[in-house]
DNA sequence: CTGCCATGATGCAACGTTGCATTCCACGTA
DNA sequence: TACGTGGAATGCAACGTTGCATCATGGCAG
């Protein structure tokens, strides 16, 4: 148990037995004499071996890692997300390295075409800035899987849930409870990725299905999706006077902050202003009051995407075409719209 | 732009020169002709060549990537702790590969050793089940830098904020409000890690000094920092009746179960019970009312934490003894401790 | 007694890169 | 003409590991 590392050759020499042997013990493959292996496992514990992953890695052409591309970490849901992530890779014996682009169209850009230095055996990545068009432009050197955006052009594997469906759900909701002036929060329209719009193409399809006519004065763009975001949107619009009932925000951080607004100008929730959201992050429970927002099955989103990562990986012969996987999601009813 | 990995042995035979002088191309080291540059930079960038991380490590002996160990990644303090590191380390050209432990003391200790791999330059840990005793039983064979945790015997160097003195301040305010019947909320006699024991200290100092006796009725245990359990400490505290007008959770998260808990009970925050977290977490400035919390200086955690990893990795020779790093605290004060 | 086989142990080579030392060449000077 | 000089390009070796092939040994059948 020394500081220093020791290699096979050090533990080979202090054993009295070849380098091949001690490798043969520790992967446990070839025939090893019990009295050997023995007498080999004591130096290994003496020195305390451990292998060098990069001689390994350069070996065997795999590193064990996998890599996770996000626009951020420190948001609820990205961090909850990369929670889970993190710990079904362990399960797997991978381990996680994590880049933040931070909505950033050049750092994600970097990220996909970096990603043939062959540090990680496959990609999971959260595409923000980047549209469909350029995410086709960056050729995978490694099994890729995107998180929310659709992949373009059967690139790559996906993983999402119905954006569109959701968002109608969640609209729906809100129609059903009697509400008419339904704010929009969370258009990106300086975005190319698709999520934003989708929410969006949702909540106009169940406007129309109940007979409203969508008001541009209700559709409320936003920069980023945190909550300084939606309680500036939700100052503006009640600021400009607009008639509003209902608020479905993009995120939970955008009702998070639309609700922080509401609180402090004095309207009740829910009775002059429902709220819903959207991402089923664990704050949305515990606000008050607790909001309702669209839960995406979360586990089941980071279990096949490492699933989809798996199978490229280990059976790159048996590919099949790029799966586009849509996973459940649920509205969870709470206190901010049905008080 | 193929899909496949081309080596520098591909690169050398397209541009017509050895594998040296591409190496030298690469690297920027070495004297290289103009128009042989030229020649193997086209050479380069038609194949879309990228470095072969593990062979560079192998021969380096350094792999780039720096270890973080925490508790979980989905709570709010971790989570932005986390963006904020991996952020830094992108900087130093870095690349942070995560792991939890969901306080499980075996993880903790497989993950101390097992930094031997030589995957990791460099590991952050932020210990949770493991007390000073077993920390030091670990040796390290890589660089390593505690957060929170007091390390122990001098074994590596440690970044954290003062919490007895911090805690002390808390109070201290609930105090000069003219509050007396102060609960602690998030003691954790189970672990045998010291934060919650700091925090306690500053407690019961700063209760001492105003001559207030602690009260046994007023410290509650709970089992992990999460809002469900400041939630249920905080109901059982009223479930029995005790006398309370305000709490200090010694986390942001217990701080926000409980007040849910206040708010379901129809008490006023702050008339009936004030409020205080720890953690400064971004939830913490939008909770209703907004939380008055400790907030430690994150990006300073973060950036004397990586300094010291970084010295350790680079001048190994010019070491000093490990360090015990106070980092910056501020107690701020919002609408649940002053309406 | 010889030859064959199974078992166990070993040696060689290669993964892709870079530090060090060497070689090659053109040019200027004695 | 011979020699020194310095820039440019190259070759060799090594980082630690593992796949493949080989070698040594001893037991057993022929």
């Amino acid at each position: 148990m020394s500081g220093v590392t020791s290699r096979l050759k050090d533990v080979a020499a202090l054993a009295g037995v070849s380098i091949r042997t001690v490798s043969n013990v520790v992967s446990g493959s070839g025939a090893v004499a019990e009295h050997t292996r023995v007498k080999v496992q004591a130096a290994l514990d003496e020195l305390g071996y451990r292998p060098n992953v990069a001689a390994r890695t350069l070996r065997a052409g795999r590193t064990g890692l996998i890599g996770l591309t996000i626009p951020e970490l420190h948001s609820p849901y990205f961090g909850e997300l990369a929670g889970l992530i993190v710990q079904a890779a362990q399960q797997r014996s991978w381990t996680v390295v994590i880049d933040q682009t931070f909505g950033d169209a050049d750092a994600e850009r970097r990220l996909l075409e970096g990603t043939g230095g062959r540090l990680v055996d496959g990609l999971i990545i959260s595409p923000w800035a980047l549209g469909p068009e350029e995410l086709a432009a960056h050729a995978q050197r490694v099994p890729l899987v995107f998180l929310g955006e659709r992949s373009p052009g059967g690139l790559a594997d996906r993983v999402a849930v119905d954006n569109v469906l959701a968002a109608d759900e969640a609209t729906t909701h809100l129609i059903g409870l009697g509400r008419r002036r339904i704010a929009a929060l969370g258009l990106q329209p300086h975005l190319h990725n698709g999520t934003a719009r989708q929410r969006h193409e949702g909540y106009t399809t169940a406007l129309r299905r109940a007979g409203l006519a969508p008001d541009p004065a209700l559709e409320r763009t936003v920069r980023t999706l945190h909550r300084a975001d939606g309680y500036a949107a939700m100052s503006a619009l009640l600021e400009e006077g607009v008639e509003v009932d209902a608020v479905f925000a993009f995120s939970d951080e955008l009702a998070l902050g639309a609700l922080h607004c509401a609180h402090q100008r004095g309207l009740r929730v829910p009775g002059d202003l429902a709220v819903v959201g959207f991402d089923g992050i664990e704050d949305a429970r515990w606000a008050h009051p607790a909001l309702t927002t669209v839960v995406p099955d979360k586990r089941q989103i980071t279990e096949r995407a490492l699933q989809c990562l798996a199978d490229r990986i280990y059976s790159p012969a048996t590919a099949v075409p790029p799966q586009d996987v849509v996973v459940p999601h649920q509205l969870e009813i709470r206190a901010s719209t049905v008080g």
